[in-house]
DNA sequence: GAAAACATGTAACCGGTTACATGATTCT
DNA sequence: AGAATCATGTAACCGGTTACATGTTTTC
């Protein structure tokens, strides 16, 4: 159900359009919560059949048109109770962990390429992130400025600063995924690279 | 579909029941990847019938019986080319990430409530896990036992050494999280308990 | 004129969750 | 005798993914 929190999240700066707002899933909010189109736009009419959003038709060009929606008071007050309400965590279920626990089962050069896999992976992430962290810092991050725009300005500082937190802890899992995939690396280099045990034993 | 994986993974030890496979992910995989009983008694039966496994009745007591699956060769070798193949990372999702992003919405309370839970979860993984390596270290662990039991001598090391890589891999992120979160209160305290910029003025 | 971007959906499927349902055995 | 544990499922639902489908407008 955060796929309705996170659209209301971005609707409380200002009415935006089903693909105003996948963009924004492919860029801001995506970093943190993914979701396809397919996702966005019947979620979107479920939210207005709620009543937490309205929608406006507008016309786009000759004959286009596009829907713009806007949040409702009743929008802003589920997003409030959702942000004062606790969250419950989801049982570990993380494929990664789940594969290196046996990766006595992969041949050495499988087992060191999920590790630089892993690390790659990581690696992209870290990248976005560390530019988010930069455009939060320099003011350049476009949705962010608009969101400070809107606010009192006692507000503006605490919205930044907790954007850049979230950032900030997403960074440092990153860099710890890293970490320990480069760990892992090592692991594999000492467990079958051992030249003296001369072992010829194979099964 | 990693769940048939894992156990498959399970099953490469020895034969089992659905009942004790499901124990096994309350407890050992179950760290890794959690599963409830009424997804696992149905994948066996399909693993069953994609020859991954094959199933006998058992009889237990006097009119009891249950099903003991054994893994067969297309098993072992399907877990084989799992383990050697890549996996694909799934795009972030994250709910506590999402919330922090906007924790300028919360109650100052709340959003202190919302790091203390996190701490809480995070320090609740972090215990098990460092038990789980307790016992790996010790020899303590019955099904690493079995499995090691099962095993060629020279393969032994990686096998122990791979499950305790994985532990400390989540411990580092459980301690991350953690650390996050104290941040994160920190923060909170910062920005809401500002005595000397008395700025009245509210929204 | 073609390509890229804007715009909005439906449908089939899949993995996972929650609730329901039942009964046997073993332990105390 | 009753509780805990062993044992095995079904069914409804839900959130998310992938593929399909279509058309407009803007930019090059």
């Amino acid at each position: 159900m955060s796929l309705r929190y996170a659209l209301l999240a971005l609707l409380t700066v200002e009415p935006m359009t089903g693909y105003d707002l996948y963009k924004e899933f492919e860029s801001s909010v995506g970093h943190v919560w993914h979701a396809p189109d397919s996702q966005i736009y019947p979620e979107l009419r479920r939210m207005e059949k709620d009543g937490l959003l309205e929608g406006e038709e507008i016309s786009w060009g000759q004959r286009g048109k596009k829907r713009q929606y806007h949040i409702t008071e009743a929008g802003v007050a589920a997003f409030r109770t959702w942000m004062n309400g606790t969250l419950d965590y989801a049982r570990v279920r993380d494929p990664a962990h789940l594969k290196a626990a046996y990766l006595e089962w992969a041949e050495p050069d499988a087992a060191r390429e999920q590790m630089l896999a892993h690390i790659r992976h990581h690696t992209e992430l870290l990248q976005q992130w560390h530019d988010k962290v930069r455009e939060i810092e320099e003011g350049a991050s476009p949705m962010l400025n608009r969101r400070l725009a809107k606010v009192p300005p006692e507000q503006r500082r605490k919205t930044a600063a907790f954007k850049k937190f979230t950032y900030e802890g997403l960074i440092a899992r990153a860099e710890q995924e890293i970490a320990w995939a480069n760990r892992g690396l090592a692991l594999i280099d000492e467990l079958y690279a051992e030249p003296e045990t001369a072992d010829a034993g194979k099964s």
